[in-house]
Parts: C-alpha cells; sequence; structure tokens
DNA sequence: ACTGAAAGGCAGCCGTT
DNA sequence: AACGGCTGCCTTTCAGT
C-alpha cells in the first residue's frame, strides 16, 4: 500500500472546498478542468485518508449568545509524562473548550472558550480548571471582539 | 420590519449543521420532526441573516505542510482609534493571519498564525508586523501540537 | 486514471391549507 | 408557517477507453 500523497489536482480541490464546502463537483470540474467523476473519486479519498476531516457550516456565534470569549493561559505544577496525558483528556472532554494548544515558553497550555458571559467563564474556570490539582497557574486573555477568524489555510 | 430570531427549530438546524454541513435537508426534516420545505426556507433565511456565515471543509493541516502554529501577542505604541483601526485592517488583509483578537489587559492584540515552518514565521513577524511603526512590543507563544480543535458552539 | 452516459436522489419552487 | 407534489440539477455508479 503506497502512501496517499495529494496531487496538484488534490490541492485545487482542497483549495476551493475550504472556501466553499457546498460547491458542486460540476463546478468544481470545469475551475480544475476535469469532468466530474474523478473530482468525485478524489474527494471521496480525500476524505477517507484524513484530509478532509469534516464540512461544517460556520456560526457567527456573536449573534447567537456566545459574546464571550477567552484565552486562558495555564501552567501545571509538574511536567510528567502523565499528568500532561491526564490534563490533555480532561481538555479533549470538555464541551466548553473549543480549541486547546500544547505551548512552549512561559505557558504549558492555551485554551479558547467561548461562552454567553463572563459569569459562565468565572463558574468554568473555577468547577473545571483550577479545581484540578495539577493545574498552577492560569492567567486569563479576554478578548473585546473577534478582528478576524477564517479558516482557509494560505499556504496551500 | 421585525428583527428575525432563530426559534428552537432553527437552533436544531444550526445544531447539525455545524456538525455537518452537507447533512441532506431530507436527514435534517426526519431528525426536527419536519417536512423538507420548511428547513429549505429557514437555512435560506439564517444564511441571509448571517447567522451561518459560511460552510468550509475543514482540513487537516498537519498533514499538508502547516506544521508551525504562532500566537503572537501584540501592543501598539498608542491606542488612539486610527492607530488601532489601521492595525486590525492590516491584519484583515494578511491572509498569513488566520484569526486575530483585540484583547483586554497585557496585550492589545492576539494573532493566529499557520505556517510551514519557523523560518516562515520569522520573516512574517519582520517583514509583516514588526515593520509596522505604530507596533511596540510583540511576545510569540509558540504551539508545540494541537490538542484541540472544534468548531461546535455547545451553548446553543 | 479519465471520459461519457444513464439512473437515482435531492434541492428549489409551485399552489394549497 | 408548513405541507405535498413537481421540475430540474446534482451526485453517484457503470461501462468503455
Amino acid at each position: 500500500m503506497e502512501p496517499f500523497k495529494p496531487d496538484q489536482t488534490d490541492i485545487g480541490i482542497l483549495r476551493l472546498l475550504q472556501e466553499d464546502g457546498k460547491m458542486p463537483y460540476k463546478e468544481l470540474a470545469e475551475k480544475l478542468g476535469k469532468s466530474i467523476n474523478p473530482i468525485n473519486e478524489r474527494i471521496k479519498r480525500l476524505k477517507a485518508e484524513g484530509y478532509i476531516s469534516a464540512t461544517v457550516a460556520l456560526l457567527d456565534l456573536q449573534k447567537l449568545g456566545g459574546t464571550f470569549i477567552a484565552f486562558p493561559h495555564i501552567n501545571l505544577t509538574n511536567h510528567l509524562e502523565s499528568t500532561m496525558s491526564l490534563f490533555m483528556a480532561k481538555m479533549v472532554e470538555y464541551p466548553e473548550v473549543m480549541e486547546c494548544y500544547h505551548l512552549t515558553g512561559h505557558y504549558d497550555f492555551m485554551l479558547k472558550v467561548v461562552m454567553p458571559s463572563m459569569a459562565h467563564y468565572n463558574t468554568f474556570l473555577k468547577e473545571k480548571i483550577t479545581i484540578l490539582p495539577y493545574v498552577g497557574n492560569v492567567q486569563s486573555f479576554l478578548a473585546l471582539s473577534e478582528v478576524k477568524r477564517k479558516m482557509t489555510y494560505p499556504y496551500l
């Protein structure tokens, strides 16, 4: 089983689909100079191989009550492999945690959480983050506004 | 013109579409106990009113060369309205900037950038960020790994 | 691996309640 | 605002190159 590597046509498909995930295969075929069938097959393969992880609707959270965005920066009290795994498993489990990154430097982890209010956030921090025995310092960076947010990776 | 507010059926549609943006309207109709037509009309309205901003394919950037993720935290040298606007316009313009947030506290702005390598990042910082005359201190937080990233807002 | 055509399914629009 | 039926387009599959 030779490992699958996307060629230029595949990259073209990915470029277009990350801007419009519902673009008709007919239109993709025209823009890429192929017929519908290879487009269909390539997309199927790109999904199967995990290059396309999902197709989702992006919502305007501001309009839907998600007015409070915070980026807690977190330090653990130790850096054992087992402690890190425990923490990461918790973050994956918590639905409030939209994103979690393992960092270098001053902080070990950074989260992104979106909530209806600061009150929700305080409760979240108290009951789900600082309560964890291996969590040390937590510094909360709060967002006044979301200036930009896009999903399209420009280096494809 | 009374302002449009999504009801429970609309919320149900949004919940489902933010997990699978290509779910057939037939399936949405069944899960929500309605027929296809109202689903179609509601989705059209939700898009027109901006509750659904786009439907996009989520790509596995790790597999596609986007291995370097950084979160530069930026301070401006002054906080005039005109300076802030100028900076934000630049961030919106730069394709490398995936996200940009206006913060409270120690830093004025935080960006998210995804790039093929640290070399790209250094070039980006030098030529597009620190070169701006109104940019003061920049602290780069680098991601070792992306532990979690999802698009579904849990408070719908 | 791509082409072309054919079949099934779904979205979009109608009139109606 | 939602229903049911109709039309047209899109996705999917199959046979052929």
